[in-house]
Parts: C-alpha cells; structure tokens; sequence
DNA sequence: ATTGATATTATGTCTATACATAAAAATTAT
DNA sequence: ATAATTTTTATGTATAGACATAATATCAAT
C-alpha cells in the first residue's frame, strides 16, 4: 500500500527535479496548486516543501511572480558560532583562561572608523588568552561599547572571560565575521607560544544591537587550527 | 485595535523571553497548548514559531519530552559557498582561468586514505589558477574520482574549470570544508605571484554522492583574502 | 506614452481538527 | 528489583477552508 506523501517527499523530489535539470536554474516551476495537485496532496503541504527549499537556498519565491530555480543554486552552509569554552572542553580538552589586561580607554582612531563610533566614545580593551590543556588556543583581543554595555567597566574579567560573559549578559541583533589568514608577530607568537612568522587563523568579529556598536574581537587561533564545516 | 498576533510574533516574543533570561537555558518551555492558550492563537501557529527556533539553533525539541533552551545558545550563520568565476565578478573584476595541468593517475596513498577509496582507483588531478583582473586569485588543486565522474577522465578543463564543470554536472549529497591557515611555499608563492612564507587561507572541501567520494579539492587564496560572514 | 485605478493571482499565514509517532511515565509481569 | 508492557503526552505532520498581501497584469483616463 502507497503511504501518503508529506512534504519531505516533495521536497526531495523537487530537489531532484532541479539537480536533474528537469527544471533549469532561472525556470519558473508550477504553482502550488499544480503541484498539489500533482502529488496529491494539500497545498498547505506543498507550501511547507517549497518554503524549505526557499530557506534551504534552492529557489526563490516571490508572491504572485511564482516561485522558480536560483539562478546560481549554490548550497548555503549553516555553521555555529561557539563559545571557545565549549569548543574546547566538546574535544574533551580541559579549558582554561587567563586574563592579560583589561583597561578603560578612548575609543582609538581605527576603532572609531571601524564602529563607527563618535569620537572620544569609551572602550573597553580586553586582552586574554584561553588554553586547552594547559597549551594555548586562542588569542582574544576585545573591546566592548561602553555606550552600549557600560556593565564592562565595572565586571571583573578575571573570574569569567569576556566572550562568556557578553553572550550570557548581553544580546545582540546583528554580527559579521571576517576570516583570513595573517602571520605571527611576536605578542600573538609569545602568546600562542609559537614561533614567529608562523601561519594563523583569524577571525575579526563585530556584533550590534540594533545598530549600536557592541564589540569588536580580534581572535588569533593558535597553528594548525581548522575550522569545519560540514553540510 | 490589536493586531492578530502571528508566529513571528510568537517567535520574538519566546526569543526574548530567552535572551532576557526570563527561560534560562536548559529549562523546560511551556508546551505548544500552554502558549497557544497564552497568545490566543491555535497550537499549529506556535508549532510553526518554535520549529523555526529549533531551525535557527535556540531551542531543542523532542517529542514528549518538550521544549527547553539550548545549553547553549549558539547562533547560527549560514554562508553560501559561492562559484569562484561568481565571487570574482560580484566584485566587479573580470574572471579569467588558466589550467596548468590536467593529469589521469592512480590515487596517491595520502588520498586513498582523505577519501576511504579502495588501492589503485583512478583520478583526474587538476591543477588551475582562478584570476580577478589578471592577478591571481586562488590556485585550485583538484582530484577527481574516476569511479564516481567517469566523464573527468574526457573532458578538456582549458575551455571550463572542474570547479565550474563540476558544480554543473555533478550533484552532491554532502560536503565538509576546513579553513585554516598556511604558509605559502614554492609552489603557491609562484602560482600566487606572492613572496614566499606569507600567510595564505587555505580551504579543504571533500565531497560525496551518497556514501561514495566525488571530489577533493584544496584551495588556495591570495594574500589578503578574507572570507565574510554576515548573520 | 504615461499615469493611475482595478482586477487578478501566487504565495503567506491562520484555524480547527485529526491522526501519527517518539519517548517518558506508569503499570504489570517476571 | 528488574524487565516487559501499556498508557500518556508533547511534538510532528496533514487537511480543508479562509482571508491577507504583494506584485503583476489589465484597463481606463489623462
């Protein structure tokens, strides 16, 4: 006996249809009803289907204009966004951290630009390192709006570091990773404890709520980390 | 007059809740009746709300078991893994290609164990520079799995390339890519037209046609790539 | 030809109802 | 006590019907 057709099914078979070529990127496809009626079931199903695929990148939906293949139907990628903590200790390493600095200080001008801040905003510049198992991981270099979080100021970044406490204290609407690769110079190759002139990771982050400025990170990943992506 | 409340309504509303430690995490929800009771509206409009903040990563589901906030609540980003010739003209720059060499071999032993292929199966390794206004731009290093592409072994890479063709004629179930950093040696520097021991972005994507291995390919950007990831 | 009003249409969303299903909880059998 | 079985429950999914809305298409007026 044929079992009813959910929108999984439909999902995948249009999925099919579109990497078979049947239907051509840029193609308008048939309406929900049509397809409905097609597969034999509700509309409300078929919408369910074709929404994913919409989410998923596959095709784009426009009211009345129909729905049709993406022109370029690349595959989106979801990947997390961690806290270092649990990046390590889900690797079964021993997290630890430890704090270099942390000072209260005018917003400096390459600051100012970046934020877009006005001047003479303060800042909160904190400077740690977080290990897993006693070697070093990551080389955090923040600072944090004192528009926005004036908490910063008064919090003491020796009992919980600065990337925990803002995602546990404070929210965000909006954020932006930069990744690229850059050289050791000698307080990021002291700090890691690699040598100078080595490869590294990095990862430029800024985050808002709701257009106000929060924080700025600069993460340095010690040699031979790799970021993986799997989808 | 109030508006009839909808599921993104109900999405920000029980986000919020979340962010403002109202449901801490790992505490159990109120059930989809419970709510759907609280913002007077039926049980499938919330169903709809909260499946889309298990999508976005801020809640755990289970059948029976309920609702609870992730332990952590980490956010999402989702990117789109672009066509080289694609990422070159957004930019406004003009794409051109090179192959340097197209060759049919027996997978070498290192590549035999990446992608779990049996002794002696036969690849096409491509090697090809990705160029943005006539300066390089990503050197591309391909092996292809003949079992999998038979047409690899055909197909002449001068006039398209394998990255191209590939995403074109080949589909894929799945894929997985690692980022990280390197340091360029002869070979890139030269390739790259870059001095030699700079710091490159380096990627690794591997992928697979429902269990068997399609292709492997390692990226190499040019100094100063970054690779930006709103969300 | 251009502008503006109007009709049309495909998707977007909500509802009430029903049944499916996974997993926890309670119960019974060993 | 422990294991096997049944019940309960929260979520998962489907449906028919309804109305909303955005965007196109059509047609009328300038």
């Amino acid at each position: 006996m044929l079992r009813k057709v959910g929108y999984k099914d439909i999902k995948r078979e249009v999925f099919n249809r579109i990497r078979q070529n049947e239907w051509a990127p840029g193609e308008l496809l048939p309406g929900e009803v049509v397809l409905a009626a097609e597969f034999g079931c509700a509309r409300a199903t078929v919408n369910r289907a074709m929404q994913e695929l919409s989410d998923d990148g596959i095709i784009d939906r426009r009211r009345k204009g129909g729905s049709r293949v993406k022109l370029t139907p690349v595959r989106q990628a979801t990947f997390e966004i961690p806290l270092v903590k649990s990046e390590i200790e889900s690797k079964g390493a021993i997290y630890t951290y430890q704090l270099i600095s942390s000072i209260k200080e005018v917003a400096p001008l390459w600051l100012q630009k970046q934020l877009s801040l006005s001047a003479y905003t303060r800042v909160q510049h904190i400077q740690c390192i977080h290990y897993a198992d006693d070697r070093p991981y990551q080389y955090e270099d923040r600072w944090i709006n004192h528009n926005t979080v004036p908490l910063s100021a008064e919090f003491d970044f020796n009992t919980q570091s600065p990337n925990e406490w803002l995602v546990n204290e404070v929210p965000y609407t909006n954020a932006e990773v930069r990744f690229s690769a850059t050289i050791s110079d000698v307080k990021i190759a002291q700090a890691l404890e690699m040598a100078n002139g080595e490869a590294v990771f990095k990862a430029e982050r800024t985050t808002w709520l709701s257009d106000e400025p929060v924080t700025f990170v600069t993460l340095y990943f010690v040699k031979g980390y790799e970021m993986l992506i799997s989808y």
